[in-house]
DNA sequence: TTGTAGGCGTTATCAT
DNA sequence: ATGATAACGCCTACAA
């Protein structure tokens, strides 16, 4: 219990020269002969010194880390873009703080106030809302970079693929294979995600000449349950669609559940393609069709946009779209009929 | 890119008191009269002054935060430990700090620097593995509590389940459906995760005075993938198992896509249970039977315990162990021959 | 090449 | 009840 931090004294002391020496030397940041250098490693050695970075923090006036807001820890959709940020902060010294929003914005809203407390030096959302009102935006936050969700009205840096296209190309697939009935499973409606993804859904169909009757579209909340439930009411339809579009695996696992619950076969009987490639996408039955994003790539671009941020620099571009790829695996077919 | 912070001298001049009679304000660290505190607090209002963090981490000698070191923040598994943690981290105003071990003793390693650098207050570890040599175990690091793992020979605090009698009870159930010949596929050999579930398991056998044969064991790596060809060497056997305990859910999964591919059907044909209760248990086909570890929960006992800790208290136990849960529900049933 | 000293923003001690 | 002032550990002019 009575841990005594090395401090820099200590190495002083023990090398037998001064503190800014020491400082120097550990920092390459001034001229230390060869004689001093020598003495200061040995005393390095022997103690295991490791500077004090508050100490350090409160002089240079920094944190050396930065705070990622997850609306969730629990989604394992975070996870890669989690590792591919890590990643990077690692790599120049920096700790990842990570913020469980929580679905909610009173605790997001801490990690605004642990950011203007100078415990980062930025700040990366993933979801799509401010940590704080929008009219403190330009005085004491640190620099922002938004991740996979851009926020309406608000110019910040982004990166994210491109959600239209993405979803546009993989109905294309589905028309492709021979599917006319298709039918779009979304998130919440007032998500940009669901209504980008809406618009490629859409996109799609009209250049094919198709139309869309209005019932073959159903909004969920990105959960497994909700696209068993959106799933039921576009397989309860007279003329149901031959494939549905889900706008995430989750959705699109609860889709499936919901066809093998009415002894359908996927993809022989329906069609079913989702959007992210999470981790048990592949390990699913049968494994799915999805559009995946490259989260750990989206998480190094953004820790990469950060450090620019950080240091002052107007990054080479304010918005990054990352290709997203069409994984095709088994959940979706010719249709049958 | 002028960010440029509010000071407690600014709200001091604001509020026509020194310094330290802001301070005492915020802190209730003192007497302050009516007066005063009122115009101080209206200062506070005005400048949406938040003290600074790092400034007050030097003074009190205290970072206000604690690292997770996690094997791979890409599992699922963690993100509920991670919630659990989180949680009780915010109600005391405390940062988490997410170290991704990456399954490597060299990145892990790092986060015993931060620790020692006072860049977190305590060091909650959940892969079984300490992040620095443990010569230094007792002399510069804050206090570290284990999650889940315990790590062999050295005594540090724990929360965890009992894994020995969860794995019991788990092959128990099986027993008890009929099932007499019985596989079990564990994680890596030296995991102690891996030993205990197995000692739990033939433990089950024992009490029903059944042998075990040889080959009725396999080893995996905790990955689906690893599960699939575990469960292939037990399937190849001429008398193969009638059921199969894994170790944890993804290799559970991976052994019903092994049964699945030869045309097995689960459970008919061949039972199987996993251990973890991920979030997708509940979502495969079948629904995963499984032991549901309550890992919001165990993530929490595991930072109140880290809290009394770092107050210099002596924890009431050293070892919490929580209570697992058979989750029962269609990868298990009767054995068919 | 080296050391002295001031200051980063806060809290705590000690007079007043 | 209040206000100077001295740390906390480190870095960096500046002087030597």
């Amino acid at each position: 219990m009575n841990r005594k931090p090395i401090k820099i004294t200590d190495i002083a002391a023990l090398a037998g020269v001064s503190i800014a020496t020491v400082s120097r030397a550990i920092g390459k940041s001034g001229p230390v002969s060869q004689d001093a250098r020598r003495r200061i490693e040995a005393a390095l050695l022997a103690t295991g010194y490791t500077p004090n970075n508050v100490g350090r923090g409160l002089r240079r006036r920094e944190a050396r880390a930065i705070i990622v807001v997850v609306p969730d820890v629990g989604n394992p959709y975070f996870s890669a873009l989690l590792r591919g940020i890590e990643e990077r902060a690692v790599a120049i010294g920096y700790s990842v703080l990570i913020g469980n929003g929580a679905n909610n914005r009173e605790r997001e809203a801490v990690y605004g106030q642990h950011a203007m407390a100078g415990r980062a030096d930025g700040l990366i959302l993933i979801n799509g809302r401010l940590p704080y009102a929008e009219s403190v935006v330009d005085t004491r936050l640190p620099p922002i970079v938004l991740v996979s969700e851009r926020i309406a009205r608000v110019g910040l840096p982004l990166v994210g693929v491109d959600n239209v296209r993405a979803a546009r190309d993989a109905v294309s697939h589905l028309l492709q294979l021979g599917h006319r009935r298709i039918g779009y499973i979304g998130g919440t409606p007032r998500s940009l995600l669901t209504a980008d993804r809406e618009a490629g859904y859409r996109k799609a169909l009209a250049i094919h000449g198709l139309d869309i009757a209005k019932d073959w579209v159903a909004y969920g909340d990105f959960t497994v349950e909700s696209g068993e439930q959106s799933a039921q009411r576009l397989l309860d339809l007279d003329r149901p669609p031959t494939a549905i579009f889900a706008c995430n695996d989750e959705m699109a696992i609860g889709a499936i559940s919901a066809a093998k619950a009415r002894s359908m076969r996927v993809p022989d009987d329906i069609s079913i393609v989702g959007f992210d490639d999470i981790p048990f996408a592949a390990s699913y039955d049968p494994p799915l069709t999805t559009v995946r994003q490259p989260f750990f790539e989206m998480g190094a671009a953004a820790m990469d946009m950060m450090i620019q941020l950080i240091a002052g620099q107007v990054p080479a571009r304010r918005k990054v779209l990352l290709p997203t790829e069409l994984v095709i695996r088994k959940s979706a077919s010719v249709p049958s009929s």
